[in-house]
DNA sequence: ATAAAGGTGGGGAAAAGTGGGTAACTATTT
DNA sequence: AAATAGTTACCCACTTTTCCCCACCTTTAT
């Protein structure tokens, strides 16, 4: 199970160390894709099997799911970690969570999540002030 | 069962030692997550894996119960003793609980709450008077 | 009173994280 | 087809963090 937040730097190549506590898990073969609310999801391979697997069966007919299942789908690939236990995190998923140098890793179960920190600190903070 | 209260101290590197007595409940393997009133909670694993499989169930859907799970997941962590039986207390959640020296244990049935000791005793100052 | 067990502090080896040079590989252009 | 530019990943070097181990001090039990 992948649980705790991490605080990482993205080097000028875009290559982030996944921690040691979640690259034991991961076995050398990952999928990242797009998430929600600007993060990047990040699924051993085998949970990803079954996650896409449930995101083509959503109904056609909502424009929601459609629309998330699209977003997952079509911007999943395939991460291999290299000697170093590093991973490239490809350009367009880069922006797409608007990556910096400081990067937050969070573990969330059955995924890790991948933020910018700016990111995650607004996020927290907002949900924070709302549950109080 | 965890019972009583203890005051300890954490190191320059931010390691605690747990109380003997708690220690053998524990089996060496314990999940500290962020806790109510400025606390951290110290679940065994096996009562952790009850309530993070009830958090990895809410909708992934929505926004609230989205938030709220990733809150509670990504503040969580594995934590393993030593081989003197102290336990390193993660940066992020020393921050959440203001910990600093003096740290008060406190046993509360299936879970230990851990205090920074000012919290702890203002903490009680004010519950003591409201229910006097 | 003495021994044993629990708690505290810190040095040092090992592991994890970070940055960058360079070779290999891909793709694009002439 | 060759040349060039751009990207990827392997490797090495360095820094930081983690954890093992030893030493000592305090408390509890006999």
């Amino acid at each position: 199970m992948f649980i705790g937040e991490y605080t990482i730097s993205m080097d000028a190549k875009g290559r982030i160390a996944i921690p040691a506590k979640f690259r034991a898990l991961l076995n050398a073969a990952a999928v990242v894709t797009r998430g929600l609310d600007q993060s990047l999801f990040l699924y051993p391979r085998k949970e990803w099997d079954v996650i896409a697997a449930k995101l083509a069966a959503l109904p056609l007919s909502q424009a929601n799911s459609r629309a998330f299942a699209r977003l997952m789908l079509a911007g999943a690939f395939d991460i291999e970690p290299d000697k170093q236990g590093r991973v490239m995190i490809p350009e367009y998923l880069r922006k797409f969570a608007s990556l910096s140098k400081r990067i937050v890793v969070a573990g969330l179960y059955d995924r890790i999540e991948i933020w910018d920190e700016q990111a995650w600190l607004a996020y927290k903070a907002t949900t924070e002030r709302e549950s109080t």
